[in-house]
DNA sequence: AACTATTTATAAGA
DNA sequence: TTCTTATAAATAGTT
């Protein structure tokens, strides 16, 4: 329909190309507003050119979004539907995966067990008191392990201390340095009585009461005092 | 284009309606194709009948969801997106409070102890520990409610044995029924013996090994004997 | 579904 | 781009 015939492939020149895309593109529009009107019909155009540019169309009773969902809900394109409904599953699964983890802390916490009889019962009691044996093994390692940590520490800081000590005498014998050395017996009283017997360090720092934070998960606040 | 010029108005007849349609849809069509080839465009058109049925074109480089997602890039709709990004959002929530979860558990069977100081697993040591006593005084109270039930189900049952006994007797006594009763004696004595001081039914039941079935949750099999 | 008189779309040119 | 116009294409009404 115009001054020649053209044959049905792309047309190689850009400008002409670009120039029957517009005209083209108007006349397809005009095209589906009339299917709308004429024919009560639901209708969605959407076109990019060949530069990339959109130009659409869609009947003023809906839109693209809803055209897209009947469109997939007749084909059974489920493209999306698909991934939506795995996606929901999973979500239903973690929820439920949740809710079971919740009961077994509940029920290891001693909450919640009014369903249970006497042979869940007696299970869960079980697993509680091995968990608390290893539990307090654990404690006791760490206890003795950070003891260890102090008491080497405690032996290095005394002998830097000693060497100190050692250097500074050395200068106060020499007249040229005019400073006078503390007591040396009260020095090294403190550096033993530390060395042989005083509760070690880490007791103290225990002791204090703070939030106990079992990484992130968060028991109820106890009484953290030695038992 | 016609015999006559139509108005662009819906066409009240609803077969000539159908038949406009069924026309300018094949055209429609026909434009889009040609726009796709000739000016090397991508064309989705997708299109319902007043009675519902869906037509649809779309260029043979592309498919409808990936033109909708460009739309949808371009137009800033994003309808679904939204809903996408919420949904994944919430997926990573629920699998992160899985792991948390999960984790504490572990902490509470005595797993995954490396990490935590003294603190944290004398916070620790003390949950479990009160869980454990909240635990068997559930157990000493299901055990306690059980032989209740069982010294009640015995009384009953004991009563009718005696009223069944009584009625035996009378039957003995009358010489129109021609059998001989058991020796009263034993079957008091059973009787007795069981109301007196055997060990509870139940302990028996209770005994027998089975799976533990903590309500699905499942803890470890453990020896399930009396303690 | 086919026909065909007309209307409409548009290719090429300005 | 837009206008013009000759012509191809689409299609309304008919068969």
């Amino acid at each position: 329909m115009g001054r020649g015939k053209i044959e049905i492939k792309k047309i190689e020149n850009p400008t002409n190309r670009q120039v029957t895309y517009s005209k083209r593109r108007l006349g397809i529009m005009k095209k589906a507003k009339e299917l709308t009107v004429l024919c009560d019909a639901q209708v969605s155009l959407v076109m990019f050119s060949s530069t990339g540019k959109l130009a659409d169309y869609c009947s003023p009773s809906t839109d693209i979004k809803a055209i897209f969902e009947k469109y997939q809900l007749v084909t059974g394109t489920d493209l999306w539907n698909a991934q939506y409904e795995r996606m929901q599953n999973t979500l239903k699964l973690l929820k439920e995966m949740n809710q079971k983890l919740r009961r077994e802390i509940s029920q290891r916490k001693g909450e919640d067990l009014d369903g249970m009889d006497i042979k869940e019962l007696r299970g869960l009691e079980q697993t509680l008191d091995e968990s608390l044996r290893i539990v307090r093994q654990r404690k006791y390692h760490v206890i003795a392990t950070q003891t260890d940590t102090y008491k080497k520490k405690l032996k290095s800081t005394r002998e830097a201390y000693r060497a100190l000590m050692h250097e500074l005498e050395m200068k106060d014998e020499d007249p040229q340095y005019g400073f006078v050395a503390q007591d040396p017996s009260s020095v090294y009283n403190g550096s033993m009585t530390m060395v042989n017997g005083g509760p070690p360090m880490f007791a103290f720092r225990v002791v204090q009461p703070s939030q106990p934070n079992l990484r992130g998960v968060g028991y109820e606040p106890h009484d953290l005092n030695l038992a």
